[in-house]
DNA sequence: GACAGCCATGTTTGCGTTCACATTCTGGCC
DNA sequence: GGCCAGAATGTGAACGCAAACATGGCTGTC
């Protein structure tokens, strides 16, 4: 149960403003929603007598009233990580045009299938009018079942099968994007350091770069894994830096390429002389890094403003679609990728 | 005006549940409170019934009848960067504990101040029980005023003139632990890069610097000012990294502090040899930066945990408080602090 | 000058829930 | 066996708002 909440507040509400307007409570509300027909002096009036009681509609009357809504409810988790809090963000700024609130439920905490049950439950009840899922895993989509029929919804990150409206960064290109960008170096092959499994992206960028290692029929290297940060890359990048052949590296982000890097450097691995890396998500502090971090960008502006297009195209029609956008990631290219050089020349270089 | 949104959905209510129960609705208001003096079966067949129907009941009438919620609103902006993020993360999970349910607005776009009012406005409007601010800058605050009496507010990283309760990390204690360790590594005096005018940290943070510096005598040399972002780090780090005399550096954040590495490095100074630099925040992969930086980390955990003690405090006992809370921030030694090295010694050692 | 037609406003009802009160039912006790 | 406490349930109203419908007054037109 929740602690005992003390006695409620209320303030002034319609009928208070009405009398004190001389008019009847039916015309507070017509100026409160801007309906035709009522008249200038009226209208003043009531404008008035809100201001001088400090009267605030209440929402959830209002809500139960009409029995709509605009606010759209955004489930979102991991918002410490700058991909999804860019997302929230991005979709945030984007409702702002669109007179739509956002309520954003954050899952937090462990059990995030039971967090993001609640969450939805919570927003459905609130009457939110749509929702947006952020749902790069799939412990966020199962509680898109309890979203009732009639409320829309769209995914960001989501997958093609759950047959719902969806925008995605095209993750498979940026994969090809990186790999290609390596190879195109001339580097024989490129390493990958994947994300978690659990996220659809890791997945969708591993393909790419197998298949755009397919593409010049280069050998793909075992691939490893890393979580979604420095730390985890970093433990990788150790590994891999005691592997001659290893020379180029496509990470799973800018954070994990951060630590790849790191391991390189201690063990005395060049960058990029004897190793290329790349990485994703160019957070704005990786031209910084050392050296400035190539990286594959994903423009979450677009795709908050694609997931909110989604949204309002089905609010308008009343229909639920599948329709899904892409959203093309950009190559950025710094420091970190260079050509290999020949095992010959350098064994030349060295003494 | 909203695009004009479709009919509304209406789902299963409380007397459906009721009827198809053989009940009175009321008995199921009860089952669903947990209210006492229900029988069993009663219990079961009313679970059974809203099971069958997929009935959830509605917040909005249930706010309306109660005047009540057990949602508290978060307003919250700049959530991108990793502070603020950071804390609306562990208020939430601070929440989940106390079995409320948080709704974070975040303030985007360019006019904060409309924002947060708009914000604030609906929250309100929505029957929030409580409020937390985080409103490490001015702009945040103004937007307090639009909260009636009866709503308790807290604030995180506000300032202890606003009368409210707040909650904030120690910065000036931080930045004299910084500074203070600088010092102790044998620096004459310590540079300061500080973080924009607006934030409260930022000042607090000043402050500490000047009083370690005027501890031990020091001068303190002009003051530098960044943004939070690397790149304004780097801005100010190309003109530091041509003052022979700076070798000892306290920067805004762990961002800016890479930034100024990185125009260090291009400028050819060694980090820690001849310039050490000290960081703030602790981010997750502050280790990993080249050299790993030695900074001061902020416990967002806690802050969030106190936050969300000093709102329940004001729920439970129904008056305003003003209390505060500092938590302290804490050290984290790693690679780029070190001795200077006297000049002569310096010298000697160049051929 | 009568009537249509529109404008400005008022009245009533219902949204789905909880609360306060009323009612029925059960069992225990002298 | 009568009575009473209290458990189990029901009834009606209220929460604050918006929608639908109703009303009265004004303009304009033939």
């Amino acid at each position: 149960m929740s602690t005992a909440l003390p006695p409620p507040h209320r303030g002034p509400v319609m009928s208070d403003v009405a009398a004190r307007a001389g008019v009847s409570h039916q015309t507070v509300s017509r100026v409160l929603n801007g309906h035709p027909h009522v008249s200038a002096t009226t209208r003043t009036r009531v404008l008035a007598a809100i201001a001088e009681l400090g009267y605030r509609r209440n929402l959830s009357a209002r809500v139960l009233a009409t029995g709509r809504s605009n606010v759209i409810g955004v489930v979102a988790q991991n918002t410490t990580l700058y991909g999804p809090s860019s997302m929230v963000q991005a979709i945030g700024e984007a409702a702002l045009g669109a007179d739509l609130s956002l309520t954003v439920g954050h899952v937090a905490g462990y059990d995030a299938t039971a967090a993001s049950r609640r969450i939805v439950e919570r927003l459905v009840q609130q009457g939110a009018a749509g929702l947006v899922f952020i749902a790069p895993v799939d412990a966020a989509a199962e509680a898109m079942r309890l979203v009732p029929d009639g409320v829309p919804i769209v995914t960001v990150d989501g997958l093609p099968e759950w047959q719902v409206a969806n925008v995605s960064v095209d993750q498979y290109t940026g994969g090809m994007m990186a790999t290609r960008h390596l190879l195109a170096a001339g580097h024989r092959t490129v390493w990958h350091v994947a994300g978690p499994e659990q996220w659809h992206g890791s997945r969708a960028r591993e393909d790419g770069w197998r298949a755009a290692l397919a593409e010049v029929g280069a050998m793909a290297p075992p691939m490893a894994r890393a979580g979604w940060s420095a730390a985890s890359g970093y433990q990788v990048g150790r590994m891999l830096a005691r592997i001659p052949d290893c020379t180029a590296i496509f990470a799973a982000n800018d954070h994990v390429a951060l630590g790849i890097m790191r391991a390189l450097a201690e063990q005395g691995r060049r960058i990029p002389d004897d190793v290329s890396i790349i990485g994703f998500d160019d957070v704005p502090e990786a031209g910084y890094f050392h050296p400035a971090l190539t990286t594959i960008r994903q423009e979450f502006g677009d795709v908050g403003r694609q997931a909110l297009r989604l949204l309002l195209d089905q609010l308008a029609t009343g229909v639920k679609s599948a329709e899904s956008a892409l959203v093309e990631p950009v190559l950025v290219p710094r420091d970190t990728v260079g050509t290999p050089v020949p095992v010959a020349i350098l064994e030349g270089n060295k003494t």
